[in-house]
RNA sequence: GCUCCCUUCGUCUAGUGGCCCAGGACGUCGCCCUCUCACGGCGAAAACAGGGGUUCGAGUCCCCUAGGGAGCGCCA
């Protein structure tokens, strides 16, 4: 049975309920002589971390109440610290890194209890692993120079060590670092930006960790192929681009059912109550090839749920024109009495009003869509209108037209 | 400063001594397709950090240098 230990914290639950457990841990260390108090003040401790750094030594608790029998200044109540080894070596056996030795020499007496009583990280990490049998630690990177603390007071304690696993850090895009405690974005934040979360999950899970060379994984799939061993051993840069082509990936290639419930969320943030326009599967089977975020195709299929303000005024003086009064004429009547109101017959419709007046689709096609749409983007114009429905084709065309002899003039 | 970790295209990576004058993906650029935006198709530029070894042969093993990251709290 494997019992994972991932990113600990040390929440309420911890700080309280455990409490005692902790304590009693750290009686028997002291009890036993594996820990001792320290009655150092902060001054002194201060002092000594300058003078250290003054001699360009790497700053560490010189032990000074570790042997003798210190004087309780009176006032000072004691921390307690560990009395870690101060020869041979600590041996990581890291998962990802393989063999990591460390000099006990290097490392110094830290504090497992402070003055006022409460345990600190590095044992209420060791206790709880203890206690919960943990069999494997896959935490950051940043960990790895805390382990030999960990390893000895685990000998200490007579515990046989969990297996560790020191994962890459992820860094910024900048190279920074990022993570939980320095940056990083909530993974709602991504909900908000509109990826999927399989897209989110397939570009993490590719970060420090790979197949050959796919690129592509369902959940199943990394669940399956996974394995700790696998894991790079170097930081990997936090590349925007590429989850942006995940989610396109994703958002063009899902289930449209399911891609359609997370867009319902998008539109209900832009006020759009998606019963006032056309089935949202439909929406997402026409959009999906044009939308890099489900926010992107929220904000672009609002035109099939409600009037837009205005036109985009360079669209607009492109194709609403004088002489589109004309065009706009023809389509209308033409869309009018058509039936059945389908892409093919609507097809049919622009086809035939763009040949008798001898121009080319796109001369009919983007006027008719900056008239629907507000804008010259949108799906297939035959999709979009039949999506829009007759009703609000026509009356759109109609606004078009209305605009066209106010704003514009008539020729 | 000290200790530890890391180092293949801009980015994510394949590569475990010969199959690599280094492959894939994102991005970039060009061409094609096209009613818009896209999708798609085709193609291009783009990397083994540097220097020493070991070896018949090194991206792959060893050492050094440089660069990057992390840790060095009575923080977690």
């Amino acid at each position: 049975m494997t019992w994972l230990e991932l990113e600990y914290d040390e929440g309420p639950f911890f700080q309280t309920q455990r409490f005692p457990r902790y304590k009693e841990v750290i009686q028997q260390m002291l009890r036993e002589g594996r820990a001792y108090h320290c009655y150092c003040s902060k001054e002194r401790l201060e002092q000594l971390r300058a003078d250290q750094m003054a001699r360009k030594e790497k700053p560490r608790y010189d032990g000074k109440c570790r042997h003798g029998v210190p004087i309780p200044p009176a006032g000072v109540p004691p921390a307690v610290r560990f009395k870690n080894p101060q020869d041979g070596i600590v041996v990581v056996e890291d998962l990802i890194r393989g063999r990591v030795v460390f000099e006990n020499s290097e490392l110094d007496d830290l504090i497992i209890a402070r003055a006022d009583g409460t345990p600190t990280y590095n044992v209420t990490v060791v206790v709880d692993d203890m206690d919960m049998r943990i069999t494997h630690v896959i935490r950051g990177d940043d960990h790895l120079n805390n382990t030999p603390r960990q390893l000895n007071m685990l000998k200490a304690l007579g515990v046989s060590p969990p297996l560790y696993a020191h994962v890459p850090m992820i860094l910024g895009a900048e190279g920074a670092r990022l993570s939980k405690r320095h940056g990083a974005v909530s993974v709602m934040q991504y909900r908000d930006d509109g990826y999927l979360p399989e897209a989110l999950l397939n570009y993490l899970v590719r970060l420090g960790w790979s197949h050959g060379d796919q690129e592509i994984f369902s959940i199943d799939e990394m669940i399956g192929l996974f394995d700790i061993v696998d894991v790079h051993s170097s930081a990997a840069s936090f590349n925007p681009e590429k989850l942006l082509w995940l989610n396109q990936h994703y958002i063009k290639t899902g289930d449209p059912e399911h891609v359609a419930r997370h867009l319902s969320y998008h539109l209900g943030k832009l006020g759009i109550d998606p019963t006032t326009g056309p089935a949202l599967v439909e929406v997402v089977k026409v959009q999906r090839e044009r939308a890099k975020t489900l926010a992107e195709m929220a904000q672009n299929s609002v035109f099939f749920y409600r009037d837009f303000d205005a036109y985009d005024s360079k669209d607009a003086a492109i194709h609403l024109k004088p002489q589109t009064r004309d065009l706009f004429g023809d389509l209308r009547s033409r869309l009018a009495h058509l039936s059945p109101w389908v892409a093919v017959s609507i097809h049919e419709a622009v086809n035939a009003v763009t040949e008798a007046r001898g121009l080319k689709l796109g001369q009919v096609a983007q006027p008719l869509r900056v008239a629907v749409a507000g804008r010259a983007v949108s799906p297939p114009i035959d999709l979009t209108l039949e999506l829009l429905g007759r009703e609000k084709t026509l009356a759109r065309i109609d606004k078009a037209l209305e605009y066209i002899e106010k704003v514009v003039g008539v020729a």
